[in-house]
DNA sequence: TCAAAAAGAAACGCTTGCGTAACGGTCCGC
DNA sequence: GCGGACCGTTACGCAAGCGTTTCTTTTTGA
């Protein structure tokens, strides 16, 4: 069943998480960077540099210096790839599968709040 | 009628809403920036800097920032206000209200593409 | 076998955003 | 009418992101 929003709804649900999101957490990242986020965490693994950046329609620069943000708060790892060592593998931790289940609440919580 | 939604749904939908936005608008506005964007239009006027600073828990000098920068894209408009000219009052314009418009539509759709 | 291709990182100069602090207008109470 | 409070902006030094280009390591295939 697909989710059925009104204008206001849509909006609105997005204002009041964003809102919430900038008040309560100080990371403040960025789109770009939640995207790449959320595709790491919701889309089955294998994740490369350049398979992301693909994805994301940017330069693989944009990817690395993600990467090392994220990494640097704990909301993801690089292994490299044994198979072929050219390649690095981007891994889920445990503090990044926190951060957006956290998240995902805040969206339903705030869904939920949505009038009409 | 409150906005239902499962975890996967409100991750899968705020993913798919990144990603696309990501793609398709060069303009790449902060977090923040979108707060701030939103609750403009979202919320009736009057606003001010001071009062935008204290709703999003920022420093006024974010907002000055903020509102050049959207002000630079036509998003949003400055005025100063006649009866308190301490106050400068933040107008909403055609450019920004299409942006949202948009915006809004890509959630929508991007709602209705979220299986389960 | 060895030159070309591929993947990711690093380097470069630049732009933008940040927090703190200081600054000019404007209003108000005494 | 004037000192203090208030509002928004500017200045400052700094951190982080950007695009382009270059580099290193590894793989590929002629």
């Amino acid at each position: 069943m697909p989710v059925e929003l009104t204008p206001s709804q849509a909006l609105g649900l997005w204002h009041t998480v964003s809102l919430e999101q900038v008040r309560v957490d100080g990371r403040d990242l960025t789109l770009r960077q939640m995207a790449i986020l959320l595709q790491i965490y919701l889309v089955p693994p294998p994740h490369t540099v350049r398979g992301l950046a693909a994805t994301l329609g940017v330069t693989k620069p944009v990817i690395t210096r993600a990467l090392d943000t994220m990494g640097a708060l704990g909301l993801v790892d690089r292994v490299r790839d044994e198979r072929d060592r050219r390649n690095v593998v981007i891994k889920r931790t445990v503090d990044g599968a926190l951060y957006l289940e956290k998240f995902g609440d805040l969206i339903i919580d705030q869904g939920r709040k949505q009038p009409k």
